[in-house]
DNA sequence: GCTTTAAATCGTAATCATTTCGATTGACAA
DNA sequence: TTGTCAATCGAAATGATTACGATTTAAAGC
């Protein structure tokens, strides 16, 4: 509550309003710190408190959010983007449980340690993610 | 040539058929061989011989070269998925250039390198790409 | 070569996530 | 309290991909 208020200060701090549908999203990705949501989570979420909220107003306040630097997006083959509460300023990686959704953060970067001659290649963006069944998921649902 | 008929030839014996849309697809592949091509790019090309060409049949054709391992597919972002010859067997990652599309192969693995927990957490796939530029297109159009 | 038949293909519609848009509402500065 | 523009709504558009009933065709067997 204290932390969702601090956000929407944030957000208000950089010239955006504060409405009761973005504190509702916003306290739902705090509610699920470390889980990954979809777009339709988001959605199904708050037309509990606002019926007629409509997919614009969802997918607008994930870019803002996203933008602002409060939530991460990540994406894992064909499915839905999924989003969570944004872990912190520094670089990291993450794992993720397939059976979940929750995130370990991996503070190792394979930039560091792998070789490349960047000669030849201007890097300007990586990937790198684990996926995974975490310990409560166990080990089943291979794939 | 030799190598497309090679590529049917193994379609053939694990039971699939030999057609002409298949052999300009594989063609195109080959022609484009350090390339990662989209779906629409495919479809455009077979267009060309067959006009009538569904994308039923381009996608279903991606994914049997693909099961068959003869292919691989990327993805980024939101885009569409990209498909290239496979490059071989062996575990390997990518440097993508986003302008040309043009792949360079990079031999080290991430996940030997790096630190984590497996009795907490159960590796089953991951995901390692490196997005620039290549010496061709430049340093231009930093996202 | 001719028949057979299941795979492959066609044409088109459906799906699904996401984006767009004109009209309306509402936050908040003055 | 009011004016303005960001935010939202409702609904349709988009773009990639998939699905499906009808038709065609590769290729195995005669």
């Amino acid at each position: 509550m204290a932390k969702s208020q601090e956000i929407l200060e944030q957000l208000k701090e950089s010239g955006h309003r504060f409405t009761g549908k973005r504190k509702i999203v916003v306290d739902l990705f705090i509610e699920y710190k470390d889980k990954y949501l979809t777009a339709k989570d988001v959605y199904e979420h708050v037309k509990k408190s606002y019926p007629s909220i409509s997919y614009d107003t969802i997918y607008r306040t994930l870019a803002l959010l996203k933008q602002e630097n409060l939530i991460e997006e990540m994406e894992y083959g064909d499915e839905a983007s999924r989003y969570r509460l944004s872990c912190g300023q520094g670089h990291h990686h993450h794992l993720v449980c397939l059976g979940c959704g929750s995130i370990k953060v991996v503070k190792d970067c394979p930039m560091e340690l792998i070789n490349i001659d960047r000669d030849d290649f201007t890097v300007v963006n990586h990937r790198f993610e684990i996926f995974g069944y975490c310990s409560t998921c166990g080990h089943s649902n291979k794939s």
